[in-house]
DNA sequence: GACGTTGTACGATGATTGCCGTACCTTATC
DNA sequence: GATAAGGTACGGCAATCATCGTACAACGTC
């Protein structure tokens, strides 16, 4: 049967909230799955190792999604995920990079 | 009578940490107060222009102090507030700086 | 001493959060 | 078609959070 494939919604780099990516950073969880993120470029959701079960996870890959931390795409069955380092470089210059080196 | 005068207890600069620290800026209130302390030296409670009441201002101000975002002291009836600029760069480098331009 | 100012302490409340389990969907493989 | 794997959706729960009002303490000033 024909399911329309569902959007997977992000924020356009002009919606960046600095209060949003600070709080979804504030989680030590996420900032795990963040500094993950930042050393090798794609992962699905499974790859990481994190202390939560699966659907915690996947409350946490949201919670990165809508602040526009993250990118998510679909492949097959599972999710992509990817750091959007440029988005970010370029609304919260320098941000990113001091985090991930405090982490 | 003669009562102790009661200690403000600061985190020490090895106690800092980043998920805290993260958490504390952001919160629009408290980012608010962190950059207006960041563009005028000592400033008592009462000087900022945030849209809450007394009680809910002690509470931001008890969060930022407790993250070791900010300084206080007493003097006289008031507090005086400072950011803790230098503890902050040392164990987070960057990170006020690029959090403030992005304020 | 009586006020006024500055700020804290102590609830209370409603919203949000982090976590989990269960059920379910989708894709791939046997 | 049955099963397994990767994830989401939903509901629940306990903890935390942001906010407020009221009461109170410390210090100045009239």
């Amino acid at each position: 049967m024909a399911v329309v494939q569902q959007e997977i919604s992000h924020p356009t780099r002009d919606e960046l909230e600095l209060s949003a990516v600070l709080h979804a950073l504030s989680d030590p969880v996420r900032l795990k799955i963040v500094a993950a993120l930042a050393s090798e470029a794609e992962q699905s959701c499974a790859s990481f190792d994190v202390p939560v079960t699966k659907s915690t996870c996947t409350h946490h890959f949201k919670v990165l999604r809508e602040a526009g931390v993250i990118r998510q795409r679909q492949e097959g069955t599972s999710r992509l995920n990817t750091l959007r380092r440029d988005d970010l470089e370029a609304r919260f210059p320098g941000l990113l990079d001091s985090v991930l080196r405090a982490a």
